[in-house]
DNA sequence: AGTATATTCAACCGATTGGTTGACGATCAG
DNA sequence: CTGATCGTCAACCAATCGGTTGAATATACT
């Protein structure tokens, strides 16, 4: 269970990869799409999307030649009980999560 | 603000600085303390004290020749907010929580 | 003054990370 | 069949990580 979090901390420990996990909130997506707005090489973006499959935090299928990426939202559950049970966070604000998305 | 994102997950992705994050929820504690459970050298601990002070997650003050570290819960928020925009997460369940901390 | 305690520093080590490039195996289109 | 597209693999690189050890610095005790 801890590898579990560390894991899925490490994984989101990185900017591009919280990027591309906000992305596939909108819609499931293909490698080359995910890659398209990021400034490295596509086979950067493969690797951030390996990790994040090794994560749970999304799954990929392959159909046809295009590997389609799905976000997996309970991944986060674990992580997100862990840190709750630190205690006093007010009630979600949707606005400040808003602002991280656009500062991000 | 990515940048402290970055480090505040990656200061959790360590599963001794999990353990000692939640040591402290207890009671402030001096390093030498802290250190005392874990299997590793003082300096390791201290390493690992040094990283989550500049992750916000802890505070150090000196005093006398003792170096007490204090929890700060109001580090997690940024993360917190950021993780529970991704929603459809139950409320809190404490037991489940519990249950971590004994399996870390 | 001299000794013990608390903590960090500095140098080192092997493993991992985040990136690159070029070659490669699939799959689709003409 | 040929050629373009999708994606990964393998090898490499510099930087960081998690740990060690030994020396150094403060502070406290007697």
């Amino acid at each position: 269970m801890a590898d579990r979090l560390d894991i899925i901390f490490a994984a989101l420990a990185d900017p591009t990869r919280r990027r591309i996990h906000a992305m596939l909130l909108e819609d499931d997506m293909a490698v080359t799409d995910v890659a398209e707005p990021f400034e490295m090489s596509l086979a950067a973006v493969s690797k951030h999307l390996g990790l994040l499959g090794r994560s749970g935090l999304i799954s990929q299928e392959k159909r046809g030649r295009v590997k389609w990426c799905k976000l997996e939202p309970d991944a986060l559950r674990d992580a997100s009980v862990w840190m709750q049970g630190f205690g006093q966070f007010e009630p979600v604000n949707l606005d400040a999560f808003e602002r991280f998305l656009d500062t991000e």
